[in-house]
DNA sequence: ACCCACTTGATTGACGTACCTCAAAACTGG
DNA sequence: CCAGTTTTGAGGTACGTCAATCAAGTGGGT
């Protein structure tokens, strides 16, 4: 017995295959107590709609935007390289559209947003900081009819539909929890990000401080220091501080501009006994950890970002429900020797 | 332009669909040259078969066997749900027979893959340990068509189209890494596990081993000890290494048997400053996790690893290539704060 | 009883591919 | 150049679904 079709159902309901199929594409015309004997039929048939052949029939064709930071993020290269190759696999009838914004530009942000043509896209994936005029940006796409997931950074009280990504606060305890286990003596621990303003810093340095104030409070955690993303801004913040504590263990980065630290710690002489963690497996960190210069990644795998983010938009446009344990995005400590 | 079909390729190649047709399914009666006409079109127009409608036209049903470990492992156990969830989300024209073997009964093992209908049946996905008889009837199988993937634990010279897990090696490189960064002071490990004739206790025990003499060989490895599976053993093992080795510092467990490692070790009120390591994140080592008894987990998500058997064995079935990317396992650490 | 709106059935033609048949055309050897 | 064989073309049916059309049926209001 092969999987029940439309014209089992048909027959279990006593109706004609036209009727079954006004039900289940939820057309108008047909009386509720018919519509009932309908699904009453799905339900003991167990009949399941076969999304392949009805695509096919459809026509359909998925027309998806991306929406992720732009320049000299590491990341965001890392992302669109693994999207394009996830695309080139899994794109039967789908159009893809990427689209790069500076991250530290709101403005710009919700102006792409804005410029978005709703009538040519079926979904959107957007990788952005939060702003309130980013979350109105979205609830009139969503007005629009658009499939919508965050990317990396959510948007937690905006109308999209699915994040895909990590738990940031996770992210950032995960790293308190290294950082406290890695360390063999007391002292201080350095804390940079390009911008406490972004999300994903906030909520890692809330999570780090956690761990560390609740398991390891004979280390002492530095106030955060912001690059601004400027690398000479940086490597002054790191020969300043490395001056002044004597007693320095470990530095936490908690976004991107890592090759900037690693080498400003470099120049200071400094990179020997320092335990360095650090977020997001770019090629430069690779190295680092190979060089023993970086003691552990707290990565998420960018291949599983662009294939979930792929799957969970489709997923919306057809209709039917994601597969959770598929998307969820699992924050994976890198070392040395289990690098991927 | 929507992506090109036979139809497009019988006009480029000037012939009719039919001997396109023949052309892609490698039916005979068609000249040489001819051929060639048709896959320069191919070529050409870039042209890639739907898989979905061919298998609708076809009715193509995939038939797959999962020969898993029985009994008590909790890992296997965990496989086999996992398997059943990604089954009922992926199962588009799929049927699934899991047989659970024992893993220390060669004999049955082999019985059981013998015993396989081989005309009933398209793909077999097999987690084994590795004996001559194995490789043999892993042979008969490939002979008889099948598309075969072993599973967490390789057979590397056998006739297996695909391995889905871990390179166990490097697992066990992290696990030494990790054991050589979290031990605070110098002392003994001691490394368990179930059998060390698995190839997977060897190979963890291998890659430890090397990253143990390279990066800290100011501590002293055990030998390892085994329990076979007898948790009275285990206890014994375990009270005796307690009082001989008073500067025991860490546990290393290679296998399965890790609830009855952490109770022989908590009878003997050694967990406290005891860093302990362990593999495969089973219901029991989550809490152990949660209560700070074990340091560390190194796993491989076993979602994963049922999601991409069962995608691998399709795709060999189809005869499309692997999405490599997609189906590579992750050696993941687990620790309190990253816990999935 | 009649009209009209609403509901249902029957039928058809896609979608991209597989697989089959029958006949026509193109080659081959002698 | 013929007979025989091989190669090719034209056409059809099917898979499970969508979408549309048209005819026929139902019932209510007046």
């Amino acid at each position: 017995m092969g999987k029940p079709t439309v014209h089992d159902i048909a027959k279990e309901a006593g109706v004609s295959l036209a009727t079954v199929d006004r039900v289940l594409n939820a057309r108008p015309g047909v009386r509720d107590k018919t519509i009932a004997r309908v699904q009453q039929a799905v339900e003991r048939l167990g009949y399941v709609r076969d999304t392949y052949a009805a695509n096919l029939a459809r026509q359909r064709e998925y027309r998806f935007a991306f929406i992720l930071p732009e320049g000299s993020s590491q990341f965001g290269n890392g992302l669109k390289a693994a999207l394009q190759e996830a695309y080139s696999h899994m794109a039967d009838r789908t159009h893809l559209n990427v689209v790069r914004v500076p991250q530290n530009d709101p403005h710009a942000i919700v102006r792409t947003l804005r410029s978005l043509n709703t009538d040519r896209l079926d979904g959107l994936a957007l990788m952005v900081p939060e702003t309130p005029q980013v979350r109105d940006a979205v609830s009139r796409l969503k007005d629009a009819g658009l499939a919508i997931v965050t990317l990396v950074s959510d948007l937690p009280n905006s109308r999209r539909d699915f994040f895909v990504g990590v738990n940031n606060v996770a992210a950032g305890r995960t790293a308190g929890l290294l950082m406290g286990r890695f360390v063999k003596r007391t002292g201080q621990i350095l804390v940079v990000t390009n911008s406490v303003s972004s999300r994903d810093s906030l909520e890692r340095r809330l999570g780090f401080d956690t761990v560390m104030t609740s398991d390891f409070s004979h280390l002492t955690v530095l106030p955060t220091v912001e690059s601004h993303g400027d690398p000479d801004r940086m490597a002054r913040i790191v020969k300043q501080v490395v001056a002044h504590r004597r007693r320095l263990i470990g530095v936490y980065s908690m976004g991107s501009g890592n090759t900037t630290l690693l080498s400003a710690l470099q120049a200071c002489g400094q990179l020997q006994d320092l335990i360095v963690l650090a977020h997001e497996l770019t090629p430069a960190m690779r190295k680092a950890l190979q060089n023993d210069e970086v003691a552990a990644i707290i990565a998420q795998n960018v291949g599983h970002l662009a294939r979930s983010s792929l799957r969970a938009l489709r997923s919306l446009c057809d209709g039917v429900p994601i597969f959770e344990p598929q998307e969820r995005v699992r924050i994976e400590v890198v070392l040395r020797e289990n690098l991927p």
